[in-house]
DNA sequence: CGATGTGAATGAATTCACAGCA
DNA sequence: TGCTGTGAATTCATTCACATCG
């Protein structure tokens, strides 16, 4: 099969295909078949078949998926099979955990640089790395090869650390401000808002209580 | 129209209108057309009209929307015209993020209580809350009305607080923890996993790299 | 007139059903 | 035999196009 264009809400399975085969791993289960993966996953068992074959054939008929193999194959197709080099722009309290979160390095995504440019800030050191001036982002980008920048600013200014990060020549944004912010189309952008979940409960919820 | 079932992304994207049509609101604009709404929110114009017809007839012929009226429209369709009480349980590194991020209690969603099993963090106090043990929730739960528990544990201890929860009475759950957990289906459950982001800007990434 | 609200048309994603292979 | 891989069928979501109404 092998195609083009992958949907959206692949990629988002993909994600959880790893989490729950690493589980399996820890286990010490080898073998899966997509049956029993749907399950743990809550989806579909062909959703887990067509979701894989955009990529490759990685089963055995017959036997199923080796679940080492199934990580790494996996891992593969959606490139974290390496290291992402990450700029973290706007140290307030949200940067702040996401620079201590031990998972992102754990999982490939390396934040080697933290920026702001508020002067109080900047010089002070948080979890080894010393918050710079924003304005340095072109040099630290050629300097370090970042890949990613992460924007943490409040939401007003998430626009300007996107320029930034933009000039100094990133190739893809994740923006967790609660703002819209405009990149030229080369530059991927992701938004996170976690408050659409809360928002997706709370309609949920509510439904459910007038049906009664 | 005021259809039964909603598109689960219609419920994103009312999220997304309601953040920009605060910018809107902010700038001092009045009155707002779908097709500039649109453009903000990077959607088609037709998207927005159709996500608003399953709640209601919200705008004017020939004129547009009142910037002001949609905001508490669209609150009111998502449930979020009230206040929601939370309940956070595991206060790790991101629980102690959550519970000092200002913008819970602005948007409706109140952290009441902080929950977790360790004995070292009980008694301990974090943003003027103590913390509790997790063995407290059923009494916590009905004392304070809580509606929505918020998982922030290690992966290895969701399910155990996704137990408590719904042992307690919970109607909802946000789970942050990167761990599939079982619940009920009269529980609404919504996993929060901000790595997705990261590994479709990758994909994404790579996938342009590529294509040279 | 001008922008909404909505059936009808299109397009995308998911599920079914089974051929094909270990 | 049993489970993968995949075209076909179905379901769901988005966009078009225009009737409708302030």
């Amino acid at each position: 099969m092998k195609s083009e264009h992958i949907p959206k809400a692949t990629i988002a399975r993909l994600a959880t295909y790893i989490q729950v085969l690493s589980e399996f791993k820890r286990e010490g289960t080898d073998v899966v078949s997509s049956e029993r993966l749907a399950e743990a996953c809550s989806v579909n068992s062909s959703q887990i078949r067509k979701d894989l074959a955009y990529f490759g054939e990685f089963g055995v008929r017959g036997v199923g998926y080796y679940v080492q193999d199934l990580i790494t194959s996996i891992k593969r197709s959606l490139g974290i099979d390496r290291a992402w080099n990450c700029a973290l722009v706007g140290v307030g309290n949200l940067g702040r955990a996401l620079l201590r979160h031990r998972e992102f390095s754990r999982k490939g995504f390396i934040i080697r640089g933290a920026f702001d440019c508020d002067p109080y800030k900047i010089g002070e050191v948080v979890e080894g790395m010393e918050i710079v001036c924003s304005r340095q982002l072109p040099a630290k980008v050629k300097e370090l090869g970042l890949d990613i920048g992460v924007i943490t600013t409040p939401p007003e200014r998430a626009q300007r650390a996107a320029n930034y990060l933009i000039g100094a020549g990133i190739k893809g944004i994740i923006n967790f401000a609660p703002a819209r912010i405009a990149v030229p189309k080369h530059i991927h952008l992701e938004y996170v808002d976690f408050f659409h979940y809360f928002y997706a409960a709370a309609f949920h919820i509510r439904f459910d209580e007038s049906r009664d």
